[in-house]
DNA sequence: GCAAAGAAAATGTCAGACAATTAAATGTAT
DNA sequence: ATACATTTAATTGTCTGACATTTTCTTTGC
């Protein structure tokens, strides 16, 4: 591993990607102790602080953990889907909020991807996923509920009939995007028709899942898919509408 | 934005944790500045290296960006589509390679995604994506392609696709489980007719695209899905009967 | 043999210095 | 007055050296 000497880049910018490069290309494998900071700054011939740095890099993408005492260090991490759930999430939801993703494109991407797992979740669904998924739905129905609770027990649902699937990969991909689209649904309010509407919706999905029927489920994910396009677009339309009113006010 | 003193994890995590979070929770906008390392030293009370740490965990996540000079400083990064796929190839090859993923498995994943986006795809897609997959498929029939190159034009293939269905969120989401399949495929060798065969249902895909016909498209995808699935199987079998006679010809 | 004390190795944190870079402010010549 | 060169100030990047803390291994004493 070396770097650069006529690279105007940081010093420890190139570090860390000489040891990303060495661990995603699996010259160095997991578990494997990565020399101490001061060894690692010899080698690359730069201070012990530039060295902490690009660890500290690495760190941030779970690609090492470090262990402090004698035969501690820096090792390479066996990067696990819990970790890389929380990333995928905080970037799936930090690119739809900055980059102006409309609730359609949104809400169409989310409903393409469930769809590719629905089928196999009809064929795969276990007792277990069942269970949470009708636990979801009772409490969807509970009188009281706030938006923001009944969002996250949709959320719920969704993941468990993504989870239904079976396929940790599948999973993993999925859940940015479902989870991605929290904080837009929570501008919704949802009234207590539109809330027995999305309830019904999802009774029907668990009741295909549970008699392994994939167009039947199919078919009620679809018309959410509507539904919750429907009632997105009046919000935004409304907010739309009051930012204009607003404006002419103003004038 | 506080830190507690009683924690026992790192300060540089905390700090990094502080700042995400008020980012993330759109407390800071895009393109905002950070107090300066020495001002945000003073603010959590800690050294400016511990403070610098920090900024570079957030700097490798692409949450910020640091300029030099003068009214310099770190920014609040617009989070980019080109960035965030970055990350999401090589966490999701990680995830792949580290976590004993199945060829099976990740097959399935990725080909029940593209499903998800190959009706829109029918539907949308532009002249240039048309033609970006003929060129693709020109290159896989030429002969003397390398493997790998022949793999490289196949991911092209697939990526054309799935951005056919003109949603960036998909796009995003998919290109994570299309690429990571990259090191799995580049271990089959292809031989001259199973290269005819893929080429072959391109070429149904390409076409059914063309006349923006959605179920042909998906049939075609359908069976390369069982051919890629039963050309991945043959190639882990041998791997495995060569790993086993190896053994067996050591006792 | 076992427990306590000590040594050793590593990361975590701090303080202070200097280098490099950049934009604004200032000065200077045409 | 304008265009260009110079200075200056602010800020990040890097280095050095020190000390604190944590953890494991080793030694010592009983």
């Amino acid at each position: 591993m070396k770097i650069d000497p006529d690279n105007k880049a940081d010093l420890s910018a190139q570090i860390a990607k000489a040891i990303r490069d060495a661990i995603v290309s699996g010259d160095m494998i997991v578990d494997q102790r990565l020399p101490s900071e001061a060894e690692l700054a010899d080698q690359f011939a730069v201070s012990r602080s530039t060295v902490r740095e690009a660890l500290k890099r690495l760190a941030a993408q779970s690609l090492i953990r470090t262990q402090r005492g004698a035969f501690g260090g820096a090792f390479v991490n066996r990067l696990s889907y819990e970790e890389a759930y929380g990333d995928q999430i905080t970037t799936a939801t930090l690119l739809l909020s900055m980059n102006g993703i409309s609730f359609d494109v949104a809400c169409e991407a989310r409903y393409a991807l469930e769809r590719a797992c629905t089928p196999l979740s009809a064929e795969r669904r276990t007792a277990d996923i069942l269970a949470s998924m009708c636990a979801e739905i009772h409490r969807q129905g509970q009188p009281g509920l706030s938006d923001e609770s009944f969002c996250a027990s949709d959320v719920a649902f969704h993941r468990a009939l993504v989870d239904g699937a079976g396929n940790p990969v599948l999973s993993y991909q999925l859940a940015g995007a479902v989870e991605a689209m929290q904080p837009l649904m929570n501008m919704i309010t949802f009234t207590a028709r539109s809330r027995e509407a999305i309830v019904g919706f999802h009774t029907r999905i668990a009741d295909a899942l549970e008699i392994r029927a994939p167009d039947a489920a199919q078919e009620a994910l679809h018309e959410l898919e509507a539904y919750t396009l429907h009632l997105g677009r009046d919000v935004m339309a409304n907010r739309d509408k009051a930012a204009l009113d607003k404006e002419s006010a103003r004038a």
